[in-house]
This record gives C-alpha cells, structure tokens and sequence, in this order.
DNA sequence: TTGAAAGCGGTACCAT
DNA sequence: ATGGTACCGCTTTCAA
C-alpha cells in the first residue's frame, strides 16, 4: 500500500454522544413517546400537523438514526435473515442466486445478513447465529446439524432452512441434490458408448460438499454395468493437469466427468497439449454450463443446473415466519440436465 | 420444485418463549448478576465453583443464547463491521478478498455482516446501516458519499473506510484506481506498436464503476498520441460477440483491450471464428490474470490486478477504530502490472 | 393530542 | 461470594 499524503485532521476529538431519541424529544420540546410516534406514523395516534413536523426537523438536525437493537429488543422480533457467508470462491450461479434472493426478501420487508463465520463450524456457528435472534436463518451446505437447528429455534428463528445434500431434522430442506449432477454426467458419457470414466475430483478444501456427491452420482450411474469410474484428483493448477494428462495413455480412459467447466477447461487443454483428440479418444463434460463452456473449441458439453429461484425460497421463508407451526417442508430443488455439445 | 411428503407435524404448536438469563438465574438458583458473572468469566468477580456449576448446568438445560442486541444495547457499542453485500457477480479476486478480510477481522475479534441492501442505493442505504450501530463499516464502489459518511460517524462507526475510485470526505480511503488497469493495457498495446485500439466495455448494468475508468485509463495511456480510441459496447453473449466480430474488419482495430479475460475470451473466440488473426491481425489483452486465460490459444496477455491483502485491511480497519480521532488515511491499493503472454 | 412510565435482556456498580 | 438495581434506547399501553 502506497502511503498519500493527508491534510491534518480538521476534525478535533470531540466525539459527540450519539443522538437518542430523548435528544429529538428535547430539541422539539416533546416527550419520547412523541417522537416515536411521528416517526414512525402510528396510525393510532393522531399528532397535530406542527408538532410532527417540529420532531421531523430536530430529527433532521441531530442526524438523527434509531437504534435497531433498541427497537428489536423492545418489540421481541426483528425481519433479519440470516444466512452465513460462503467462505469458498462462488461462482456466477450462486452469486446471482444470492441477490435474487436478496431481492425477494427484500420486496417482502425482510433484511437479509450475511454473517462471517470463518473458521467457526457446526453447532458454534449456529450459537452465534442464534444471538442476532433473527427471525430465520438460511444455512447452504451440511454442516449445520439437528443440534443446530434446536438451538436456532429456541432462541426464537421461526424458520431455518437448509440448502444442502440432506434434509435435516426440524428445518425446512432444499435438497440440492449434487448426486443428479454426478448421475446425468455418467450416464450421458455410458450412452454415447464411453466405458472407462474419470471422474475429476478437485485438490481444493471446501468443494468435498460437491465434489463426493457429483462422484458418487457417477458411480450410482454406472453401477451395474460394465463400465469403470476412475477417482482423478485434481488441483486447478496447470501443472497438474499437465501431470494429469501425462499419464493419461497408462489412466487408459476414454471419458472424463471433470466436475465443472472450470476443471473441464483445464483437463481439456492439457489433453489437447498432449495430444489427445476430444471427443474422438477421450470425451469430456463439464457442469454448471458457464459461457465459457460455449466457446471452447470442441464447444464443451455440460451439466446444466437449475437452482431453486430466489422468488420461490424467499415465499419458502415468508410461509414459514407467518406459521412456524407448520411441518417442515422439504424439496427437491436442483434441476439437472445434460447440455449436450460437441466434446462428448 | 418438486414436493415430497412429509411426516405429519410432531411438534405442538407451544412455541415456548426464548430463554433468558433471567431463567437461568432461577433454575440456578442465583442472581441475574451472578449468571453474567459466570457465563462471562467476569474476572473482577470471584464466583464459587459449585455455583458456577449450577450456573453452566441452567444455561445448558434451557439452551440459553444470550441476546447479542440486549449486550450491546447495555455495553453501548459491539464489534460489527458492516460491508454491503454485493450485487454484482463477483469474481475469484473479490471472493478471496473477501474471505481473507472476514478471517482476518475474525481474528481481530471483530464479526463481520454483509448487509443485503439491494434496490437501496446512497445515503438511504448509509441510514439502514447506521441504525445497526455497526464500529466499522467497509464500503466497496461508489456510491457512498460525504453525507452518507456523516451519518455513519454520528451514529457511532468509530471507522468508516470506502473501497473504490476516489476518496470520500472524512472516511478512511482505499483507492483502487481501475484507470490503473485501462493505463497498463493501453501503454502496453501502444509499445507493441498498436495504434487502432478498441476497448471494450460490457454492457451488463453494475460494472460501469469499473469499466469506465478502465476505458478512461486506456484514452489517458494514448493521449497524445497518434492512437485512436474506440469504445466497444459489448453484451456477454456469444451473440453480441458475433456481431462485434462480423464487423471487425470495417472497424479496422489492430488491438483490443477487453475489460477483463472473460470478456476477452468472448471477443477472441469471436474473432477467430471470423478469421481475424491473434496477435497477427489484431492483440488482444485481458485484465484480472485468470486460470483461464493461460489455457487459450493464443494464451492471452491480460493485466494482473493485485487487491489489498485482507489482512492489511483488517489491521486499518483495526488502527482506525482504536484511534477514530486520527486523521482519514488514504492509500493506492490497486496494483496493476501487465502479463504478456501470446495474444499481444 | 400529548406525556409518564413500564419493560425488553443484559451488565456493572454498590451493598451486603 | 452474591444480590439488588439502575440503565442502555425504544415502543406502547394508560392516563391526563
């Protein structure tokens, strides 16, 4: 970082106390109760034309902000929702899920949070959660356990919801079911012919959550009959695919599932560098069905998948705060289907 | 999404109410002071051992959280730094950085909140902060002015720190100076003899922050020169690519700076397909480094961007709530240098 | 139409 | 070593 050179500080330490509402009150010769109820229009309360406005301008003088913690205490329940932050690169699928969902809950007056719980796991994670007292929680991945959702729930979540590869007991689920992606993938490689599958699974921490679950669906796939799934760990480093593609005449392989179209694009190239025709000696597919995919050369044959829309998961969580009562629903929301192009 | 049957409701709709340190005090047994005592190893406090036995056994039976909102309603200030989530898709860069800064302002004992405002822009948006009373908060972009930081300050950030093109009246500033980038690809492409050069900018909505001071360092770089300029509009579509391309040769470009590598991934798959040579008739150049653009053919020349390590922000951020008396620092945190590779 | 006051859930001072 | 209690900022009866 490159120090710049700053005007002296013109503001002197005097950090004046943050205006309460009793100040406004105060300053418009009011009382609290008052300024309350001009600010936020209580329909029960008619306050005469002069008085809201003199609370409007103190309001404005003092700068004034209220204190969100003060209201939720006092009202018992707050509209935040809570979900942790992802703490592995995302891709533009969930980016843009996340801000759908932003949005519907947020045309439904809720305000959603992602709260930084790096390097706190399982049950802790869900104790802290559980002290912002939000009024659901959003919980992608495992993780998060029954123990979790209990606590949650008693310290006043009227829903919990997870997004992951199981239901888990007392929470709404949305099974994202990475399985599909792992069986659409292998069969589509069996049914053009292919025998002897790789299956790429990536070096890198916290993609096991996918990665096992896409492998296990290829197996699943392939169960059965005469074909072969190989196990290929990967990092996403050039030189390991290049090592990778070294030896891929002995790996003996005539299809490779490469986990993504990121990983795809990788193993494909190395291939190519090495030597390998695609699709003619080795067929290669892909998931999630990025641009990128599309302009590969053969164009790459992907896994197209279909997240649960931010509109639906936000009227999920509405019916759920509205009546907590209710069983936990549970849905299957991961859409898989084979784009089938020219590298396979 | 496809509904699966449930098992009928189990639990009774007997939403007891949230525990608090009240109850726990008498299934303990002891004073409300006493719990806090205990659950916060109060050190000026002796509290005997049976008691603190009882006090634990309580806390666990009712599942007790404490009430994060209450705690620093009471302690007058918490440990939140608040960033706006973003609502653009965001890269592998901003996601590190991201992940990096939450884990190191972890470690500094502080949490971290990505507060969801879409569709709230402005000073509007620095008012919903504010009233969460958060000690830092970190805004990336524009988009936050002098007001908005004024607000914040008077609500009781002890820190407000902007991420973006330009400093903000009274708030700690990190620049990251995009035209840097368009800088580097324009002197780069000029050295390399290039003269017609096209620069394209993506016509997605949320990234104009970025892409017209890219545009506007590439019109610096070749000012006063006897290089043109000219702006490429561009969807991120293969389509819109396609019409780019088709038009390339009346356009007459002997180079083009990309925005980024995914976009110039787009535009050079484009133009081989049109037959437009790469680097022969027309260089292309990227920006942000990607995996992938060492992977194509040409392997593509693109400007490496280098963020602020989260670490070195943390501790600013850290430095500055400490001390919020201290003078705004401002520091040039966007490094760009110019990886050339084979498509320039 | 407005004000006084109770209380939300903790914490910390001052007694005991 | 522990308990009583005031108080943080705000909302909401209830009374005037």
């Amino acid at each position: 970082m490159v120090q710049i050179p700053n005007p002296p500080p013109h503001s002197s330490p005097a950090p004046r106390p943050v205006p309460t509402s009793a100040d406004v009150a105060r300053l418009a010769g009011v009382s609290r109760a008052t300024v309350s109820y001009v600010l936020n229009n209580t329909s029960a309360v008619r306050i005469s034309e002069p008085t809201r406005r003199r609370v409007h301008e103190a309001a404005k003088e003092l700068g004034y902000v209220p204190h969100a913690a003060a209201r939720s205490l006092r009202a018992g329940h707050s509209r935040m929702v809570l979900m942790p932050a992802p703490d592995f690169p995302v891709g533009p699928l969930y980016s843009q899920f996340i801000s759908e969902l932003q949005w519907a809950l947020g045309r439904l007056d809720y305000t959603v949070v992602q709260y930084g719980s790096i390097g706190v796991y399982g049950d802790e994670a869900a104790r802290a959660w559980a002290e912002l007292r939000p009024v659901a929680v959003l919980v992608p991945g495992a993780g998060l356990g029954p123990q979790g959702v209990s606590v949650l729930k008693r310290s006043g979540a009227r829903a919990v919801v997870t997004l992951g590869p199981e239901c888990v007991d007392g929470a709404h689920s949305l099974l994202m079911d990475h399985e599909a992606v792992g069986h659409c993938a292998g069969s589509h490689l069996f049914d053009r012919g292919r025998r002897r599958i790789g299956v790429v699974v990536p070096g890198e921490a916290g993609l096991e959550s996918f990665s096992q679950p896409r492998l296990e669906g290829v197996r699943r796939a392939l169960h059965g009959t005469d074909a072969t799934v190989t196990e290929l760990p990967l990092a996403y480093e050039e030189e390991a695919a290049s090592r990778l593609a070294a030896r891929w005449r002995e790996l003996d392989l005539d299809a490779v599932f490469a986990y993504n179209d990121e990983y795809a694009m990788l193993v494909m190239r190395a291939l190519q560098d090495e030597g390998v025709r695609i699709p003619e000696d080795t067929a290669v597919i892909g998931a999630d069905d990025l641009m990128l995919g599309r302009l590969l050369r053969p164009r790459l044959s992907t896994v197209h998948i279909e997240l649960p829309s931010g509109r639906d998961l936000a009227e999920l969580v509405d019916r759920a705060v509205r009546n907590p009562g209710a069983a936990p629903e549970t849905h299957k929301v991961l859409g898989a289907s084979v784009v089938h192009r020219d590298s396979s």
